[in-house]
RNA sequence: GCCCCUGUAGCUCAGCAGGAUAGAGCAACGGAUUCCUAAUCCGUAGGUCACCCGUUCGAGUCGGGUCAGGGGCACCA
């Protein structure tokens, strides 16, 4: 909607030009915003005050003679203005409104589609934890951001491919495997000495008693050698369906599970490093092997060959970020946990040694969660496997809360999530506010449908009885929503849209307390059915973003 | 010591590229239900935007510094 009146705003600065009134050397940014008091119009633009200083002239001058010719701009505009000091404000008539309010119904779920991602190929990858046990919360917050995120940017016209990086190589691999070992023999009546440095989760003890079910203690004959590679398949593939499964319950799926394994056997790993070191930008010292990160803007080198011959983490993912870029991506998006942001910085060295520009990589770093329960802190300490995972979450708060509670703070905000809130079925908890926005509407045309009362279709509705203001800010507010997305999209900011829908539905329900739908009154209530159909797709577009369900009764 | 995030109402947080009188929810207090769902609404109260300096027509927003909280500074991932 933004968009039309940028138009507008372009052409009457066009029309003032070739009139003489205006230098307009450089084309200017037109900003246009909404007026805090809605009293002030629909619509300002500071266009005249950013002007001031290329035309030297007094910005309320400039707005004068801007006003000048938007007032003859079609029939849209109803009234405008030069307001305090150079802002230009713009009223539009009903009908500019009421038409677009058609557009709304017309477009149904594809409504809050933009084409600002120009069908920019964008690899988003989340979550990615160590599949070495389960996802706890803080892996939960990434995937509803990350998913909420490839939504949001899908939506915004990118084409998006969202992607697990499985680490499915390397020494915590090898661990996970022993640890599954040492438990099987343990509870085989083995005397066994479990190191600290291995995963102390119960969840480890569960998968060797399922071993056991299976095998029995058939590998107890055998040494380590011998049966460690099957106790680190087992393990491995045990803990990567549960993640699977975890997140399938939360509602996040991926378009692709990226294998850390496959790197190396199809030798993408050493062609990058060959490809570096051709380069120059890969040396030996102290019988390691380094990259030269730090002429990229990293604080010092990395190792990516350790002097055993192994490689490190970070030289399969730079092979990994270069197999992205092969595969066509024209951007790829990263989510961290904020423990990861010293991470950054590496990444964006590679690209630039890879031969790519920096700002095609975009790390997101999605802070700490920490949970409390009325007011106390639950404690969450890694170590001793004391944390709170995600499915346990789930199951005592629901999927909908949980994923909401998540989506609704700033990434770069830390997340005191608190479980009591979360699972109140009371106004208190805006997950329902929401929802029952919804599942009202549905039941307001339930009554309209007992009395025999469709919901119009936007070809045959007549809009004229819709006169109320709140009726209009309503509308207003719907109409912005394509714009929220947009923003939300542009910023990567997911959080932007609960706070619209917590918005919109707000003055959802006022206008309900204030104003019957369905009454005597055939025409009117025709139109304010349409208006709270266009209502129930704009909130079930926004939830749908988020990923939670939009109940049509509760 | 260096780096990242945060500091806005009692609590949890917004504040959209610097813009008009700083917002919302919860909690507190006072009201509303013969009426489409009261999981709702209306009203009252609540602020030195951590602090200092700077940039400019204008700073919660940008820059520098100070303080406080969280996180990170591996041949771990």
């Amino acid at each position: 909607m933004k968009h039309v009146i940028e138009q507008l705003v372009l052409s009457a600065l066009g029309k003032a030009k070739n009139n003489g009134d205006l230098e307009i050397v450089k084309e200017p940014e037109i900003v246009i915003e909404k007026p805090k008091d809605p009293k002030l119009g629909d619509f300002s633009t500071n266009l005249a005050m950013t002007l001031a200083k290329p035309e030297r002239k007094n910005p309320k001058v400039i707005a004068e003679v801007i006003c000048k010719y938007l007032k003859n701009g079609g029939g849209q505009v109803e009234r405008v203005e030069m307001a305090g000091p150079g802002f230009i404000n713009l009223k539009m008539t009903r009908s500019f409104f009421l038409s677009r309010l058609i557009q709304v119904a017309e477009s149904g779920e594809d409504f809050g589609n933009s084409m600002v991602g120009r069908r920019q190929k964008v690899l988003v990858e989340y979550v990615s934890a160590n599949p070495t046990g389960p996802l706890h919360v803080g892996h939960g917050r990434g995937a509803a951001v990350g998913n909420a995120l490839c939504n949001i940017l899908r939506k915004a016209g990118y084409d998006i491919k969202s992607e697990y990086y499985v680490n499915d190589v390397g020494n915590q691999m090898n661990i996970l495997g022993r640890s599954t070992w040492l438990r099987y023999r343990e509870i085989l009546q083995k005397a066994v000495e479990f190191p600290k440095d291995h995963y102390q989760g119960d969840y480890i003890k569960d998968i060797a008693r399922e071993i056991i079910d299976q095998h029995g203690d058939e590998f107890l004959g055998k040494s380590g050698d011998e049966a460690l590679p099957f106790f680190r398949e087992y393990a491995a593939k045990w803990v990567l369906d549960g993640i699977k499964t975890d997140l399938k319950e939360f509602r996040v799926e991926f378009d692709g599970w990226f294998s850390e394994k496959t790197l190396y056997e199809d030798d993408s790993v050493d062609n990058a490093l060959g490809w570096l070191r051709e380069k120059g930008f890969v040396y030996d010292k102290d019988g390691a092997v380094w990259l030269k990160s730090s002429a990229f803007q990293d604080e010092k080198d990395r190792v990516i060959v350790k002097q055993n011959g192994d490689r490190t983490y970070f030289c399969s993912d730079i092979a990994y970020h270069q197999n992205k870029i092969h595969r066509g991506n024209e951007k790829l998006i990263d989510l961290f946990g904020a423990d990861h942001h010293g991470y950054v910085p590496r990444i964006q060295a590679v690209m630039e040694a890879l031969g790519y520009n920096r700002d095609i990589f975009k790390a997101l770093l999605v802070q700490f969660v920490s949970l409390k329960r009325g007011g106390e802190k639950v404690s969450m300490s890694t170590r001793s496997g004391e944390f709170v995972t995600l499915k346990e979450l789930v199951d005592e708060v629901g999927v909908d809360a949980a994923r909401y509670f998540f989506l609704s703070r700033s990434c770069d905000s830390h997340l005191d999530f608190d479980l009591e809130l979360a699972k109140k079925e009371t106004p208190e908890n805006p997950v329902f506010y929401i929802q029952y926005a919804h599942a009202r509407i549905c039941n307001v045309f339930l009554t309209a449908q007992n009395k025999g009362i469709a919901v119009p279709a936007g070809s045959e509705v007549d809009l004229s009885p819709l006169v109320e203001d709140e009726e209009f800010a309503l509308i207003k507010n719907i109409l912005a929503f394509p714009e929220v997305v947009e923003k939300s999209a542009l910023a990567l900011e997911v959080h932007r849209i609960s706070h619209y829908l917590h918005d919109l539905v707000a003055g959802f329900h006022s206008y309900y307390n204030r104003h019957r739908v369905v009454t005597e009154n055939k025409s009117l209530t025709l139109a304010r059915l349409f208006l709270l159909q266009c209502l129930r797709i704009t909130i079930r577009n926004g939830l749908a973003l988020m990923g939670i369900s939009a109940p049509e009764k509760m």
